[in-house]
RNA sequence: GCAGCCGUAGCUCAGAUUGGCCUAGAGCGCCUGACUGUGGAUCAGGAGGUCAUGGGUUCGACCCCCAUCGGCUGUACCA
């Protein structure tokens, strides 16, 4: 018979215990955060239809690239949400009764069928958090507070994260200041608007020298690989380069902006509303080390019409390799107004953030500032003397009821098969008990945790083994206080 | 999608100058034992690979050529 290799989807993992505890931790921080800031939570389903997500591409009748689509029992086109907004948008449209705002956020796996790389996964945890219904810059403002507030709850300081924040609406005012119509009849972008923002967007990675070459003919990779440029004349490019080359606090970012889109309505919009939120920042205590406005900044091209926020890692990071790695956004999101009309026809307001679970996992990982243990077992009894078996089991009850998390061992293997299980899920504490203790009325407590450091410095076996390093032999009626002694002493 | 590099035990890798000495090795890990009821260390044994797959060149291929699949990196797209 064929055997069945075992084997993964690329860009879907197991994910064990370590990293699970760890994201358990960081949604349960967050959303704490997210509450406390008067948001509820609402769940939907992982499988929407297709132009529900707003992804059918009629001509065709398929679903865009990207996504996860197949056909439901009686062939309509369904995909697997490849975000938590588009979900929300058809919740507003279809329970009108709910009041607005609407404040919620949403813990959820999304699917997106693209290329994985580092910290990019094809199956990922997000959560949301979106204002529904609120036209105004506080609300906006709000959801980058929010965003700050839930990176330092997660232990990630001012320094260690920066939320970079622009507005849509300046971007299309420098376009069009610079000669290069935004959008075109029908409301979407011209191609050279799209290329143009691309190239923008592509700033922190290629430098100002690659996003020159891609505003005008083209740009060739170190592979050889030839991007096509959007073609500007060499006044466009200039006009382009000195708006990115705007830096400085944020007050001096609206001030330079304004002179740049003075004159386009559009552009002007964007400054003033940039200049609310500063405000807002301002009297809230958010100082530019934690949100700055940076004018580089584009997010995805299809939805958002206000502000845009994005939230980058700014510890270096050097792979095994010695190459600065880039973990790119980990929380962003911005104002899309837009959204929910395609359902209702009427415009509604709306603003959020979403954070990429896994991929700020992955850094931390990389970091080396995952501290969660790989297991959550406390106690290992082991069992010696396969007649006690009771008196394991009475140990065990004893112990959970008090709230200790307790395994008895239930394999077959003797004593030193039972702690290297106990040493290889990190279990802190191994019970003892033989015919010598059980005569006694007494139990032996092993300290791993402790006995592992006192291994490194002992080189004899016979010291090893005599001196019984980090171990005590109790009354077994003190075995639910020294347990706990022991335990306290981890923490 | 496009481009470059890569693919040898569970993991990390070695396998020299133009293909023969490879019936393919090491370290780590794993299993058994020395140590009477104790993790580490040490020692002795052991399991585990059709050298990604398929074809070709050759007297002979892990090594050369072609194709396919898979991986990494860059690039494109990215809600």
């Amino acid at each position: 018979m064929e055997k069945c290799k075992p084997r993964l989807l690329k860009g879907f993992r197991d994910v064990f215990t370590q990293e699970y505890l760890a994201r358990r931790w960081m949604i349960e921080t967050i959303s704490k955060v997210y509450e406390r800031y008067g948001f509820i939570p609402i769940e939907t389903p992982s499988v929407e239809y297709v132009d529900v997500l707003g992804k059918y591409l009629p001509e065709c009748d398929k679903a865009q690239e990207g996504i996860f689509s197949f056909r439901d029992s009686d062939q309509s086109l369904v995909a697997l949400r490849y975000d938590l907004t588009a979900p929300l948008a058809r919740v507003v449209a279809q329970y009108k009764e709910i009041p607005r705002p609407l404040r919620r956020y949403q813990l959820g796996i999304v699917w997106r069928n693209e290329k994985p790389g580092l910290g990019r996964f094809r199956e990922f945890y997000q959560l949301d958090m979106d204002i529904v219904g609120i036209a105004s810059m506080q609300a906006d403002s709000e959801v980058c507070c929010i965003i700050c507030d839930s990176m330092e709850s997660l232990n990630i300081l001012p320094g260690e994260y920066l939320v970079k924040v622009n507005n849509r609406k300046i971007l299309n005012g420098i376009l069009e200041k610079a000669g290069i119509p935004p959008v075109a009849e029908d409301g979407s972008f011209t191609d050279r608007a799209l290329i143009t923002l691309r190239a923008i967007d592509k700033l922190d990675r290629m430098g100002m020298k690659g996003v020159i070459e891609l505003l005008g003919k083209g740009r060739r990779d170190e592979s050889g690989d030839f991007t096509q440029g959007a073609d500007l004349s060499p006044s466009q490019i200039q006009a382009l380069e000195s708006y990115l080359s705007i830096k400085g606090d944020r007050k001096t970012v609206c001030n330079d902006l304004w002179e740049l889109v003075k004159g386009s309505s559009m552009g002007e919009e964007g400054v003033k509303e940039l200049q609310e939120m500063d405000q807002f920042f301002t009297f809230a205590g958010y100082p530019q080390e934690k949100i700055c406005f940076d004018p580089t900044i584009v997010r995805g091209l299809s939805y958002y019409t206000g502000p845009v926020f994005e939230t980058v890692l700014t510890i270096p990071y050097k792979d095994e390799k010695g190459n600065e790695r880039d973990f790119g956004s980990v929380f962003s999101g911005g104002r899309y107004d837009g959204l929910v009309a395609r359902f209702l026809g009427e415009k509604v307001p709306a603003t959020g953030a979403s954070i990429g679970l896994d991929r700020l996992l992955e850094a931390i990982k990389c970091y080396g500032k995952l501290k969660t243990p790989k297991a959550t077992t406390q106690v290992l009894i082991t069992t010696m003397d396969k007649t006690l078996s009771q008196e394991y089991h009475k140990m065990a009850f004893a112990l959970r009821k008090a709230g200790i998390n307790t395994e008895v061992y239930l394999g077959k293997g003797p004593l030193p098969k039972q702690l290297k299980y106990a040493d290889y899920w990190d279990i802190p504490i191994a019970i003892l008990l033989g015919g010598d203790e059980f005569q006694n009325n007494q139990v032996t407590i092993k300290d791993l945790r402790k006995g592992r450091i006192l291994s490194q410095e002992i080189q004899d076996r016979e010291e090893w083994r005599k001196g019984q390093p980090a171990q005590i032999t109790i009354s077994r009626d003190n075995l639910l206080g020294c347990v706990q002694e022991m335990l306290q002493q981890k923490n």
